[in-house]
DNA sequence: AACCTGCTCAACCGCTGGCGG
DNA sequence: GCCGCCAGCGGTTGAGCAGGT
């Protein structure tokens, strides 16, 4: 009845990327934008289907992705808007440009939903536990928190927009893509460390655009990748961070972040937050 | 050194909603 | 209004790694 899975065509690779495919759908988004995932195996030869595609970029390869161990401000943002959105991940991520829905959830699943187990364990009575619940009986009402989180995304919005035609970010597509190209120099560093040696066996596909030539020959493929992207002069600077408007110069932008900030510290808010120690 | 266990996070799966014909 | 296509979202899985025994 209903259409077949994408991904179940014969012949569609699953599992890890390697630095190849990852270069491949870069310099796609490069030339095209991101969207029409449904193009890129097509015209990139990926043997991906374009939800992986998509999937990688906005996850890995996005420019502007921060990784590392989140900050307690992030910490905080995340169980508030998690407190009154519940399970909107996307629309929590929403809050922290650098963070990916996909980074938002595993740190929420792995890190947070235990601590605040057992910070709620810590507080004995379970009648005193505040559920951490979107239907919870919280002080401010759902409907409430909606309207308001929405005037503020907007109003946040507005301002970054703002911030971004005052000539705050950089201008044009490319310096965007230089975040990414940020990325993937990392992540070729990564798979230099963990592939001390290129296997000899290595198949042909792998062998596009193949870093593993380059490693051979001890160049750095972060410098490689760079200089067939053009985008050396970006690579490093504060000035080239990513996600076009919503950070300057790594901080986020004091305009629109300031009514969001005012929000999320609010007395209710930090009344929230200090029944579980934060 | 070998094995076990728990943790992390990239990637996948399936569903939903928006949009155009 | 219906249908099909597509992008996006949230839940889940599993490979790889780290720490403990």
């Amino acid at each position: 009845m209903g259409r077949p899975p994408c991904c179940d065509e014969i012949g569609v690779k699953k599992g890890p990327w390697t630095p190849e495919e990852d270069i491949m759908l870069v310099s796609f988004v490069q030339e095209n934008g991101p969207g029409n995932w449904r193009a890129v195996p097509s015209k990139t030869g990926l043997k991906r289907c374009s939800k992986s595609c998509r999937l990688r970029w906005t996850n890995y390869l996005r420019p502007g992705i921060k990784r590392g161990s989140f900050t307690d401000d992030e910490e905080k943002m995340i169980i508030q808007l998690q407190a009154l959105l519940g399970n909107k991940w996307a629309a929590i991520a929403s809050y922290l440009p650098e963070r990916t829905d996909n980074d938002v959830k595993n740190y929420w699943n792995t890190h947070l939903k235990k601590k605040l187990r057992k910070l709620e364990i810590g507080l004995g009575d379970p009648s005193n536990t505040v559920e951490f619940s979107p239907r919870s009986s919280h002080s401010i009402s759902r409907g409430l928190s909606e309207r308001r989180l929405q005037s503020d995304m907007n109003t946040a919005e507005d301002a970054l927009l703002s911030s971004e035609n005052a000539g705050h970010s950089p201008p044009g597509q490319a310096f965007s893509y230089a975040s990414s190209t940020e990325n993937i120099a990392r992540l070729l560093k990564d798979w230099v460390k963990k592939t001390p040696k290129v296997d000899e066996n290595q198949s042909s596909d792998d062998q596009i655009l193949t870093p593993g030539v380059q490693s051979k020959s001890g160049i750095d493929l972060s410098e490689a990748f760079e200089s067939l992207f053009g985008f050396g002069q970006c690579y490093g600077s504060s000035s080239c961070s990513g996600l076009s408007g919503s950070v300057s110069d790594g901080e986020p932008d004091p305009n629109g972040f300031a009514v969001l900030e005012n929000w999320l510290f609010d007395d209710q808010a930090k009344g929230y937050l200090t029944n579980f120690g934060f």
